[in-house]
DNA sequence: ATTTTAATTTAGTATTGACTTAATTAGATT
DNA sequence: AATCTAATTAAGTCAATACTAAATTAAAAT
């Protein structure tokens, strides 16, 4: 997700209120402080993630900065998110863990779904005590791309 | 912003890793530890806040914990973001502050744009010394519905 | 009722992040 | 060049957050 830190610099209530408040109108970095009751030094740092992650772009006008705030970049992490709330279920099993690794034949008995449930899942997992860090990634194994 | 929980749960890389495997399978909370190497406590302290935010439905059925994700919450986070993308720019000077207390008529003098916008913006930051706590709060007001 | 199993919760630690003050920087103005 | 002004950065503090190990809970299975 490549928007992933859009997502981030946002999901911060200040930051957030900062984009909101530039989209509607310039401020400087004084009156963003105002408004939000914070020091200028705040609102600077907070401004510069939201440079980072190009959401905003700046430029001096004299002694002060104007900012535009980058909307197609909101566009961006919308549509992304409109994706992921697309993406499909993969055909498989519902049961626990949707491992293949059984599914693939491990072996040839026939097991109840239960049984097969089980192994699929979590092989190891029914004896906690030797689960060991070592052990982790060992256990559990299913496949995926 | 309705969604802002979702927004700041979606943020963290691991929840957001979650979201995106249990919308492609039903996976165990170990199958889920395994694949994003944490413990057990960890993923279920993270399913616990996205059941929270409304982003999962879990149930149990039998031993295990199936979880569904609710991909309207993620829909109406995405509608939200190409909202705010369209906020429509207020009218007004596009200079420092976007104050209106100035435009408003304090004086009848004529003022070029320069001292126009000094006064508007930051009518008290010249004197940066004099700029105390209390005194935050009377400057630099600006007319906010 | 007892045992087993999956998952959650508790308690603690380490890390991260948001804030402030003060110092500094980067222009703009004179 | 000197001064002024807006903004940034450095350094520090504190709160929030993410993790783990261990204990506990909530079912399911016997």
């Amino acid at each position: 997700m490549r928007t992933k830190a859009v997502l981030k610099a946002i999901a911060d209530d200040t930051r957030l209120n900062l984009v909101k408040l530039l989209l509607k109108h310039s401020y400087c970095v004084g009156a963003l402080a105002r408004r939000l009751g914070l020091t200028e030094a705040a609102v600077s740092q907070h401004l510069k993630v939201l440079r980072e992650v190009g959401l905003l772009h700046g430029e001096k006008r004299g002694y002060f900065r104007h900012y535009e705030v980058n909307r197609e970049k909101l566009r961006m992490l919308a549509a992304e998110l409109q994706e992921l709330a697309a993406v499909q279920r993969e055909a498989g099993p519902s049961e626990e863990g949707g491992c293949r690794l059984q599914k693939q034949g491990r072996g040839a008995t026939h097991k109840s779904q239960k049984e097969w449930v089980q192994e699929a899942c979590c092989a190891c997992h029914g004896v906690r005590a030797k689960r060991k860090e070592s052990e982790r990634d060992e256990h559990h194994k299913c496949e995926e791309s």
